[in-house]
DNA sequence: AGACTGAGTTCGAAATCCGAACTCAGTAGT
DNA sequence: ACTACTGAGTTCGGATTTCGAACTCAGTCT
């Protein structure tokens, strides 16, 4: 399931990366997600908070069911109708959505950045960071190894 | 600089995760960035690497470099060349990266998944986290709040 | 009956993407 | 001096994707 078989024009597997984004990497995908985030759930809601043509938001969503990241779910019988939920496959990409987010407040000079993601508890700017469990510490990017990112060394 | 001045169809500001994916939201711009980030630089690199078309990667860096996440720099005079490398802001998308790949290697069934991250001081498999200075705690996704994701509550 | 709702589909025009071939300045080999 | 090669692009025509606007279709509401 998921993402098996998506493959580049070459035909080939690709890299993991590369399946991901042939899935989530348009323009629309991962606004769809945060807005599953966010509780939109139906058609023409998507289709409102986006500004997303219609038969492109068509398109886009049976391929996020396809692979996984939503599904879709009759919540009415006379008219039948269904809405897009998020999966727990769709639910995990928010570390990259707030990643994405953080980026976009500090390099974006948008001025109200009242969007801002906080700690919910605390209330106070959240940072995000890399967690080893062996070590019991925190650490940033550079601390990273694996040929996924920063090539086989 | 950076990504002021991007305008959604409406010609309204859109929020800062718009403007955003309006920049990195394509199937190349984040395989560039990941590419630079394994240290190529050149454009026909690029182009191997990656199977891009050239009049595509021409346009995409010219993007790129006019939003900050690339720079073009002379690396040599008499044949007078220019490479790619990735600035602060770049090298700052590599969180986005890592959380994708990290969604890539839990939710895709690709086979060989020898492309994990690890922690390289230990070689531990990573985990990504939030964390909160006030409160010395690093906690999920759930605890987060903000319009940028979560909705307005 | 007539208007409305929600989830799409159909349409033709516009923008984007593609591979293949070409350009252009300079270098290296013979 | 002729040829081949390199690196960073540009040009071309054709294929694919995206767009907004209008339409469909089942059922409900007044």
């Amino acid at each position: 399931m998921y993402l098996r078989g998506v493959m580049n024009q070459q035909g080939q597997p690709g890299s993991a990366i590369e399946e991901t984004l042939r899935v989530v990497g348009d323009r629309w995908s991962i606004l769809l997600v945060r807005a599953g985030l966010r509780g939109i759930r139906r058609f023409d809601d998507f289709c409102d908070d986006l500004g997303i043509a219609r038969p492109v938001l068509t398109e886009r969503l049976r391929r996020l069911v396809k692979f996984g990241i939503f599904e879709r779910v009759k919540y009415q019988d006379k008219p039948v109708r269904y809405e897009y939920r998020l999966t727990e496959a769709g639910l995990a990409l928010s570390p990259a959505l707030v990643a994405l987010v953080r980026w976009s407040e500090e390099y974006s000079q948008e001025v109200s950045s009242e969007t801002t993601l906080v700690h919910a508890p605390c209330g106070t700017e959240l940072e995000q960071a890399f967690w080893c469990r062996s070590c019991q510490t925190t650490f940033g990017p550079h601390a990273v190894r694996g040929v996924g990112v920063n090539g086989e060394s």
